[in-house]
DNA sequence: CAAAGGTATGAACATATGTTCATGTAAAAA
DNA sequence: TTTTTACATGAACATATGTTCATACCTTTG
C-alpha cells in the first residue's frame, strides 16, 4: 500500500483543484486542450463571455502555473502548462452528479 | 477529435471539483481510499481536526454523492462513492504549484 | 430510564472568491 | 502621431465558503 499523503502534498493538490474548479476555468482548460494556442478574443468569443472577465480568470490560472501565455504582435496567446489539468476534466467527463 | 464539453457538463465537472478542493476534504477522501470504511471518530483523530468541523465535511461531500454512510451501533461508518474522486488525486500526487 | 459515547446541525461570524465597471497600456494601423 | 485593436488591472461590491460554538439526536450501556 502506498504512503498516506502528506499535510504538505494535500495542501498543494486542495490548492490546484481550487484553481480549476470554477466552469469558466473548466472551460478554458478543455478549450485549450484542443487547440494548442489562443488568443484572449478567441476564447472570450468561444465561451462567450466579457472580455475583463476573462481576462481575470486568464491570469488566475497563468499566476498559479495552469497557462502559460506569449505575446504575438497584439494579440497574447495562452496555452496549457499543466499537464494534469485536462487530465482531471477528461476523468470527470462523465461523472455523474447528485442534484439537490 | 472528440467533441467540445457542453455547458452543462463544465458545471457538472466544475461542481465535483468545486467540492473535493479543500485541503481536509482531500485528506478524508484520501484516507477513505486506503481504508474501505472509516467512523467519523477515526477520521476526526487520523486528521487531527475538531468532531464538528470534521462532521461539516462530511456531510458536504455526502450530499454531493462523493461519499456514502452507513450506521453500525453507535458509529457511523463513511465510505467512497465517488470512484472518480481518489483518481483526479492520484494524477495530482506529484503536481509542482507555483508559490507565490 | 439516566448517563455516556458518537455524531449531526444550525446560527453567527470571518474570509475568500467571482463579477462588474472604469480605466490603463502595448502594439499596429491609419 | 492620433486612433484603434487587444488585453490587463484595480477598486468596489455581492456572494459563497469555511469555522466555531452551542446544542440536539440516536444508540448502547449501566
Amino acid at each position: 500500500m502506498e504512503e498516506q499523503l502528506d499535510n504538505e502534498r494535500v495542501e498543494k493538490i486542495a490548492f490546484v483543484l481550487k484553481t480549476i474548479a470554477h466552469p469558466m476555468r473548466v472551460g478554458i482548460i478543455d478549450l485549450l486542450s484542443r487547440n494548442e494556442k489562443m488568443s484572449v478574443n478567441d476564447i472570450t468569443a468561444y465561451l462567450g463571455l466579457e472580455q475583463s472577465l476573462t481576462s481575470h480568470h486568464l491570469a488566475n490560472l497563468k499566476m498559479k502555473g495552469v497557462l502559460g501565455s506569449k505575446r504575438d504582435g497584439k494579440n497574447i496567446f495562452y496555452f496549457l502548462k499543466m499537464k494534469e489539468a485536462p487530465e482531471i476534466i477528461k476523468i470527470l467527463e462523465d461523472v455523474k452528479v447528485n442534484v439537490f
